[in-house]
DNA sequence: AAGTGGTCTAGACCACCGT
DNA sequence: CGGTGGTCTAGACCACTTT
């Protein structure tokens, strides 16, 4: 026999659903602490012992006098939390983009496997550098399963928003709040030396990721190849 | 003028010191709640919430009817929370050392800069290579400051406890908490090369790692190559 | 049975934001 | 000023571990 769950771990469960669900816009204000504790039949107590737990998961900002908020991807947020490169001083810059092709196609294995697609479905693929002040040491190639993005498109060979997670979320209404990524040393192969400005078999840094939504599900695969001549992936272990 | 912070803070930052301090040894049972309210002069659930908070930066544990005790390094911890390297497919094992030299010298200015010493001051200085089931993937060479590890010596080219922050609390003491590592792709250098069994040129990633204890200083200076060949490192963002 | 931490509540008071 | 979240307290009751 399994044992209920605490009410507030019931409470932050529902919680994270109405968030999942879009039952509240990005930015926009929840209740009052007095009227969701009503409205869930909880103390107050109990009820703000789940919102520190939806706050501590980024998923609602809390500003005192003001409300509770729905959490909503700023490029700061995006910066500093999902893009963890910096250069050889430890300084953080924003990248700024260029999108070499962005179209539809079908799923390889690969990025089927990691968004958990059936194999030959749609997905958009992008692929893009990314400069960082005088320099340009990211190659990404991106894949979206065109299920959660119906109507994407990026205009091509031009400079675009960087952050692509603030667009997911205000164009497509999906927020990540997860990654997971599987780093490698790889050599640069022909091609991908060539948009980077470099020799075939330089060392190149390889980050692999899948990014979830508020759900735990894939929403993107994204491969980056990092120039580490100029800049560091950077990890904290705490 | 700036404003006192929170009694919750205020606990949580003077029980962060006397554990800084060692007043309790790792695994020791700390007083009951009411005690330790009682001695800081504050109500249980003030005391609860500083406590909640030093159990999230996994400083102590709480178990419900034995008490709270003073996080211990096991190697499960270390294996799961400093040791993110995966094989291809996910698996994780915890892998076996041979130590190669273990010396002391006089630090470098890249290590004194990272350990936070004046150049010249004493570091031991240790090289091993780590095997993960069939493979031998990872070289590290390691430096500790004598200051902080004065009776630190390891038998050479012997298989040995793996897990160095497990003695490094139980035999000097000093608790690893928090790390930050950056990373790169370089090509091995002959002799790592040699070491690892591998030619020239191959592209490996060079992981630079500080250390931090308890108080936040540096205790611990590594650079691990690792050979993604057969394995990946692993990052999860949320 | 005694002692520990975990849950949940109710309420007072404070700090801050917006109008 | 009213309404919001933040702090702090006091106490009842529960779940678990240890003896």
């Amino acid at each position: 026999m399994t044992r209920r769950p605490p009410l507030h771990v019931q409470a932050e469960a529902a919680l994270t659903a109405r968030l999942a669900e879009g039952r509240w816009r990005p930015g926009e204000r929840l209740p009052s602490e007095e009227e969701l504790a009503a409205e869930l039949g909880l103390s107050v107590g109990t009820l703000r012992r789940a919102l520190a737990a939806l706050e501590r998961r980024r998923l609602i900002e809390r500003r005192q006098g003001a409300g509770t908020f729905v959490a909503s991807h700023t490029s700061e947020r995006a910066l500093f939390h999902f893009f963890r490169v910096e250069d050889l001083q430890g300084g953080r810059q924003a990248p700024t983009s260029l999108v070499l092709d962005c179209r539809e196609a079908s799923a390889t294995a690969e990025e089927a496997a990691a968004l958990g697609l059936g194999e030959g479905e749609t997905v958009h693929r992008v692929r893009r550098v990314r400069a960082i002040g005088a320099v340009q040491p990211i190659l990404e190639r991106i894949a979206l399963p065109a299920a959660l993005f119906p109507r994407f498109r990026l205009p091509v060979l031009k400079t675009m928003e960087d952050e692509l997670y603030v667009l997911y979320q205000r164009e497509h209404g999906v927020t990540v709040v997860r990654a997971e990524e599987r780093l490698a040393a790889v050599a640069a192969r022909e091609e991908d030396a060539r948009l980077l400005g470099l020799r075939a078999g330089t060392p190149l840094l390889e980050i692999a990721r899948v990014a979830r939504g508020i759900d735990g599900r894939p929403v993107e695969w994204r491969v980056t190849l990092l120039d580490t001549d100029s800049h560091r992936y950077v990890a904290v272990l705490e």
